[in-house]
RNA sequence: GGAGUGGUAGUUAAGACGGUUAUAACGCCGGCCUGUCACGCCGGAGGCCGAGGGUUCAAGUCCCUUCCACUCCGCCA
């Protein structure tokens, strides 16, 4: 091994005595854009080795950076000396080359490659630096390792995917800017270093070296500082704005993320859905050059459970869930008869899904807390089933009715308590869509989700905690029922979703200190408590507020769904891992006990420490 | 906090039934090659099988512990 990585260290280090300065050189074009027409042109390129074909006499060249790839020729007729120091060349060492643009020979083009027609033969050219082999080479149809890419994540970021993943982002960012700016609002950044706020995700703290014992949190959000700036009178605001959240990870969900952020003043829910509508619109057209039908239609959030179990349904296709609590209530299937709830739904044609993918399903429901997954095949003759033995002719009927039953289709039902049957059902509905290939992938199905309750009930605090957030308003209509009926009050709340997954959300917000103060109590709040947690917003409500409201939309995700990405990963130029760690830097990491010590801070010893 | 998948040359994988010297492809190094484009041909180097412990005459393979990455549940107003 020391004989090998010497060598080919030793190799490296000889070409480094061929690496010379820029020496004024400028690029004339990026290695994406020449074509025939610009045939005979004199251009300057700089890049990457990406391959390099040395056939003893010609050498080619495709020189890589972020915009593609030029197929660079280096000839003993025409440069000779040119390409006899090429031999020297290896994959990613970094060059300048100044050459002619030429019309590749006869048959020789290249129609897989958008710069396929030509060549830049190559009159001179500079090392502008080496490089050791790569640990994975770059190319996008390499799998590298996770780990691997991301320790060395500055090469996995020369990959043409992913290079497009960042540059579709940046489009992604500077379409909103544009939007935005076109409808009057205004950036703003909002502080990093905030205060601790008890409701919602966990914080990450960061601790005052000027007031030791006390912490900053980074925020989660820029809720309140948007909500102030309308009271500023600033009227409407928006930030891409980084997000903080210290919870578990998953493929959609980093650590810090970063949100389009918006609030605007004198608005009610259709103006920020319009606008909303507009930016989406906008972004599609600009970055997807797709049209989008607007508006977008909207379902009622009990609907959503109803159908699909989900509170972001993905309406590409049917799977429906239907709700036979009653059907069955009573029946001689014991899990059906006392179950607090029942649901089932069909899949079409279904009967032909084998009992192995059958019983693939049932370990796919456990995940969501079933203990099993009922079905039945209706077959024209019988119902294959091993519950069929338990339904009456009556029950028959009523599930036939209900589902619409046709021979040849499948049904799944699911019983218990109604989360668990939601989320097993409405999961299972979405997996089904996915092996059935229900999904036409060219589909864009936005959709309004709308009238969620301003509360839901946590069983672990054992009270009501808010459904959005605590600044959320309540309908008007519902404001009475705050204390007496918390469980009906619907809050003027929207999300947006597009093929299951949640775009962003938003509502109007309280702006009479009143009501907010209505909300507190109703979160179970003391008045003092929410004095000293929120006294800055109540006052600020009581100085002449004016009706606001917002939305904010997940930009990762959205960047996601734009490039096709598996994960969130993908479209963050610098992810942490499922652990929160940089494998690039190693953060997080000790500091030393001097910066303790400044900020006040000790560590609980260290139980190794024998 | 919990469930699952994976970790074997630089990389991606095969080997899993315990039994000679651990395979292959790509990459890397050397040689040949003037129309390739994942160039081709010939030759070569490269391994503590994630780490630690155990069982055994013998462990990549079996057992235990642990670390890392990923997926998911909980969690994420």
């Amino acid at each position: 091994m020391n004989e090998i990585s010497s060598s080919e260290k030793d190799l490296q280090q000889e070409h480094q005595q061929y690496i010379v300065p820029l020496g004024g050189w400028r690029r004339t074009h990026d290695c994406g854009q020449l074509n025939a027409s610009d045939n005979g042109a004199e251009v300057c390129l700089m890049g990457w080795v990406q391959f390099r074909r040395d056939h003893g006499g010609l050498i080619f060249i495709d020189l890589r950076d972020r915009a593609g790839l030029t197929q660079t020729v280096f000839s003993p007729e025409v440069a000779p000396s040119a390409h006899e120091s090429a031999h020297i060349l290896r994959s990613e060492y970094v060059l300048a080359v100044k050459g002619r643009v030429r019309r590749r020979p006869e048959g020789m083009a290249n129609p897989g490659m958008p710069t396929g027609e030509i060549e830049v033969v190559v009159l001179e050219w500079k090392l502008l630096n080496t490089s050791k082999t790569p640990p994975f080479m770059v190319e996008d149809r390499i799998d590298a390792a996770e780990n691997l890419r991301l320790q060395y994540r500055y090469l996995d970021l020369r990959r043409p995917r992913m290079a497009s993943n960042i540059i579709t982002r940046h489009k992604l960012a500077q379409c909103t800017r544009n939007y935005m700016d076109e409808n009057g609002f205004l950036e703003v950044e909002t502080p990093f270093l905030t205060r601790s706020t008890p409701e919602g995700a966990r914080d990450f703290l960061v601790p005052s070296r000027l007031n030791p014992g006390e912490f900053y949190a980074l925020p989660q959000s820029p809720q309140l500082f948007k909500q102030l700036l309308m009271v500023s009178g600033l009227d409407r605001y928006f930030q891409i704005a980084r997000c903080f959240r210290d919870e578990d990870l998953r493929a959609d969900r980093q650590p810090e993320f970063t949100q389009i952020d918006v609030e605007m003043s004198f608005a009610d829910e259709e103006l920020v859905m319009e606008m909303a509508e507009g930016l989406i619109a906008r972004i599609f057209k600009d970055v997807m050059r797709k049209d989008v039908a607007l508006p977008f239609p909207r379902m009622p959030y009990e609907q959503a459970m109803a159908e699909y179990g989900v509170d972001k349904p993905d309406t590409r296709f049917g799977l429906k869930l239907c709700d036979v609590t009653e059907i069955v209530r009573g029946s001689e299937f014991k899990l059906f008869a006392s179950a607090e709830m029942v649901k089932a739904f069909k899949v079409p044609g279904g009967e032909s899904i084998s009992r192995k993918d059958i019983d693939g399903y049932t370990e796919f429901v456990k995940i969501y807390g079933a203990q099993g997954l009922a079905w039945i095949k209706i077959r024209p003759e019988e119902w294959q089933s091993p519950i069929a033995k338990f339904l009456s002719e009556q029950e028959r009927q009523g599930l036939a009715k209900a589902l619409d039953l046709q021979a040849g289709d499948l049904v799944f039902f699911q019983a218990g308590a109604p989360d668990m049957v939601n989320a097993a059902l409405g999961n299972l509905r979405v997996r089904l869509g996915q092996d059935l290939g229900l999904v036409n992938e060219g589909d864009y199905n936005f959709l309004w989700v709308t009238d969620f309750p301003l509360f839901e009930y946590d069983k672990d605090e054992n009270r009501d905690v808010a459904c959005h957030h605590p600044f959320t308003a309540a309908r008007p209509e519902d404001m009475p029922k705050l204390q007496s009926d918390p469980a009906s009050v619907k809050a003027r709340a929207y999300d947006m979703v597009l093929n299951g997954t949640e775009l962003g959300g938003g509502s109007i917000r309280n702006h009479s200190a009143d009501a907010q103060r209505a909300m507190f109590a109703a979160l179970g709040f003391k008045p003092e408590e929410a004095e000293a947690q929120f006294g800055f917003l109540m006052q600020a409500l009581e100085l002449g507020a004016p009706p606001h409201g917002g939305i904010a939309f997940g930009l990762d995700r959205m960047a996601m769904l734009l490039t096709g990405s598996n994960s969130i990963r993908d479209v963050i130029a610098f992810p942490k891992t499922q652990k929160a760690t940089c494998l690039l830097t190693d953060a997080p990491a000790e500091v030393s006990p001097k910066q303790l010590r400044e900020l006040g801070l000790r560590l609980r010893e260290k139980e190794k420490d024998q």
